[in-house]
DNA sequence: GACCAGGAAGAGT
DNA sequence: ACTCTTCATGGT
């Protein structure tokens, strides 16, 4: 089976990454195995060590999906600027932002709205199974993330069976309009962030935190800062004191946040909103 | 039952 | 621009 030897000067977990809460279609077998579905292809992959052993795709994929090219220390650095950041940098190593398929990763966010994590990954899985392609691996099933026109060309109402909840008509008509959008990923790439940001929105379920998640996670924007519930708490406990906690999260205090955040952190914010989710139980 | 979860849309001010 | 209400689903 291929492998990969990380450098000694690259960190990288593989547990940090895919259990971070970033994707939601990664399973973790008891003995170390991981098994996903990245677009057309099954992946098996276990981390011992600097040793990355893996089967599925090519080494190239695998390095580019999992950000191993990217030279990680002088991230870390640059956003390590006080003792609660510290904290999670120290707790999660080795995690780093994976490079989603740009489709998936919209509607998986659309369905991520007022939602947990295990909700969103049962959506995830069971649009999959009603619409994508059968994969048959070491003689389980797995299936495909179905394309905009296969969501389209069903109907709504075939929609209904994966319990979206109100998200079902965001799924269906985002599906609908970038089913009849050419190249919409490579338009969206092209944008500069916050013209991109707004592009996004235009996609109904598509909101600000929505936005920044798939703006960090499908698109590179690493100064993005998508802020949830979870964010919010953490910022309002460590760098702003003053949030009013009881009511919801206003679009005021959403971009107070991140004005905070990029000046805080960074150009690389979006990786400190993440080393800071992922830390933040414990 | 109340409350919560990687919020967003729509109406009203 | 800002605030308030409602939305479907499942777990605690």
């Amino acid at each position: 089976m291929p492998r990969i030897t990380l450098p000694h000067n690259q960190k990288f977990s593989l547990d940090q990454t895919l259990g971070c809460g970033q994707v939601f279609r990664w399973d973790r077998t008891d003995d170390g195995w991981w098994y996903g579905v990245v677009r057309d292809r099954v992946i098996k992959i276990r981390q011992c060590g600097k040793q990355i052993t893996f089967e599925g795709a090519p080494e190239s994929f695998i390095e580019q999906y999992f950000s191993l090219d990217v030279d990680l220390p002088p991230i870390i650095n640059s956003i390590d600027n006080d003792p609660c950041i510290h904290h999670a940098v120290r707790k999660c190593t080795g995690l780093r932002l994976i490079r989603q398929p740009e489709w998936e990763c919209l509607i998986s966010y659309i369905c991520s709205t007022n939602s947990n994590i295990p909700m969103i990954r049962r959506r995830i899985a069971t649009i999959a199974e009603q619409f994508g392609k059968r994969i048959t691996f070491e003689n389980k099933s797995y299936f495909t993330f179905p394309d905009p026109s296969a969501i389209a060309c069903s109907g709504e109402l075939a929609l209904t069976s994966c319990k979206l909840g109100y998200r079902t008509s965001y799924v269906f008509k985002t599906a609908c309009e970038i089913s009849r959008t050419e190249q919409w990923a490579d338009t969206i790439d092209a944008l500069p962030h916050e013209h991109a940001r707004r592009e996004l929105m235009k996609l109904p379920g598509v909101g600000p935190k929505a936005a920044d998640c798939i703006l960090l996670f499908a698109f590179q924007k690493y100064d993005a800062f998508p802020v949830d519930v979870w964010v919010r708490r953490i910022i309002q406990h460590n760098y702003i004191k003053t949030l009013n906690t009881r009511s919801g999260l206003t679009g005021k205090e959403y971009n107070l946040i991140r004005r905070f955040a990029k000046q805080h952190f960074g150009e690389y914010c979006g990786y400190a909103q993440e080393y800071l989710y992922a830390a933040r139980r414990g």
